[in-house]
DNA sequence: ATGAAAGCGCTAACAC
DNA sequence: GTGTTAGCGCTTTCAT
């Protein structure tokens, strides 16, 4: 094992002192007028010895880790890993790294994390609050750490936020469904009252209330056993002969075709949030309400890494339009008749 | 912002010395013989005034970060976002904390990664490495510092690895592909030395050796463009006229059902590598080769957590036995006449 | 049984 | 321009 050399030794080998190391190898050479020899000098040793500063030492010295703790509700969901994938690059791009956790549904999880990244000083947070987290996420606040909301926000506590127009998502979905001749249309979705939630009942609701139709929503426990949520969905569209429906996750999505699949069920017209490599590729392929995961995680890292920089003077609560993807599921003409 | 309370501030709040503290802090009350009632104050004081220690400070002086680097080829592949969390669980569990960074086949940026995990201090490694990391892996084994290969291992290269059998699962799926009155059955994979494919081609060449029939093996340039992937896919199923394919992966099997739904062409029997939500709800449903995540990822940690403990003597080369979940997809009988 | 103090590796205020 | 040194918050040796 070789030994690490420190900032010391390149101080020792040159004969000057660690100031000046420290100095030219924090881009501080100009600043502090140090000669442009000496500057050259220090940096091919370093180059030459291969020198890596211990961020360690470092961040207890500054107060700076350069790490950024990502809390998502679950890793595996292909949503969330695609935001995983493009924060993780963006904050990169910016010269941070990431910690993350997934928190499946579990508060008490949720706390113990945030304030395991607390005590790992963490230069910011990028959480998808899960309810009852109101109070973790104000003492964030109150210890003065950056943080930004994401995928919903918590109306209580006064943060930067990033979220779709999941309201105007679900109203455009909606629409599109009703518009395609079906009168019986359905929504599926959770016992929660997250904001993007509340959001999608709320723009469902809308478009039913302008066609005047009677609406037909149906709940399901958050982190149930997925064939209650399998053998409820099923119930709900043929109890009520559903036209259509719009389910408000993915994952509410897939567990309806699994079970639609199991007993042999023509799917109704439908729809679902959220892309899923299996929307596209399902016979019939699925409608969705796309989010852009991209401009989504985009803004993200700029509103943390501009408060974190002490560079943002106001809270940015930012909504990002969603895109109606129109596949096959949601139109009445039949698969084999499509151009 | 409320100030952090710091270790000194208990000694003096409490009149004892800041070893004291400690000492309770870290369990060494007993060996260090304070008296109980000295320990009890202390603790009831932390407790009440919510003292967490910097693990930073704390970091620096043991050398232990409690963190560990997990680096994958993808995150967005939901293979690997669902090893991550299981290994993020299971990390969590025995009191690790992940940093991750996806990989995507960039060897230059792989390398970059692990050298900051190694300026972190992280106290373990777990890769998937990529081609051309022979260099790096070697040099965190010299820098003492414990990693375990996932998924494949650098065969040039002495560590840990736990990793499927996959030469097992190819063969066997191969050989069920076979036995479905097959006689032009290809292997779709990519060009690749990575063990994991080796063994993969070596599974099927085993079986089609074993029925005497010529084989068909397509490559495919790893990281090319989904478009260019669907297009040589599509022609090589085509142009052959194959019965049957063997996906190596679950992405080169999604490319190719892209294709061939794109172009209307009926699907060849098949099978692919790796579980996907798509492959269950497909029409016809797919045949996989599945990976034991979770026995994968628990040897895994187990492994990593005792070479960092110091409690492994040997080298640990671990194989999981894969699984081939029969579906629809491989099998000649059509979905309709399905039970 | 408890305390003083060195030191982990680095940054930066201050001195010259 | 460059060097000396205190100090980030903690653990742990050594002394008492």
């Amino acid at each position: 094992m070789k030994k690490r050399v420190l900032i010391s030794d390149i101080a020792k080998a040159l004969g000057i002192s660690v100031t000046t190391v420290s100095f030219i190898l924090n881009d501080k050479a100009k600043e502090k007028r140090i000669s442009d020899a000496m500057t050259k000098r220090v940096l091919d040793y370093v180059k030459k010895v291969g020198y890596k500063p211990n961020q360690l030492a470092k961040s207890l010295r500054t107060g700076q880790t350069k790490i950024l703790g990502l809390l998502v509700e679950d890793i595996a969901n292909p949503f969330f890993s695609n935001v995983a994938k493009y924060i993780e690059r963006q904050a990169y791009d910016a010269g941070y790294h990431i910690i993350y956790c997934s928190m499946n549904n579990d508060g008490q999880k949720a706390k113990e994390l945030i304030q395991m990244f607390m005590d790992r000083q963490v230069d910011g947070f990028i959480i998808t609050p899960s309810e009852g987290l109101e109070d973790t996420i104000a003492n964030i606040r109150q210890n003065n750490i950056p943080v930004v909301l994401f995928d919903r926000y918590i109306p209580t506590v006064d943060t930067h936020y990033v979220v779709s127009d999941n309201k105007k998502g679900a109203y455009e979905a909606t629409k599109h469904l009703l518009e395609n001749e079906n009168k019986r249309v359905g929504l599926i979705s959770l016992y929660s009252n997250q904001t993007q939630m509340r959001d999608r009942l709320e723009g469902y609701m809308q478009a039913m209330d302008e066609f005047q139709l009677q609406s037909y929503i149906k709940k399901l426990q958050l982190g149930a056993p997925e064939q209650d949520a399998k053998d409820q969905i099923l119930e709900f569209i043929v109890d009520n002969k559903m036209d259509a429906v719009l389910f408000s996750t993915n994952y509410l999505a897939v567990s309806g075709l699994k079970a639609l699949k199991e007993h042999r069920i023509p799917l109704p017209r439908m729809a679902a949030f959220d892309e899923h490599t299996l929307f596209k590729l399902h016979d019939p392929s699925i409608t969705v309400v796309s989010q852009n995961i991209e401009q989504l995680t985009k803004e993200l890292i700029q509103t943390l890494v501009a408060d974190i920089a002490g560079r943002s003077k106001e809270l940015r609560k930012i909504t990002i339009p969603c895109e109606l993807i129109i596949r096959e599921s949601s139109i009445v003409t039949l698969p084999e008749q499509i151009s």
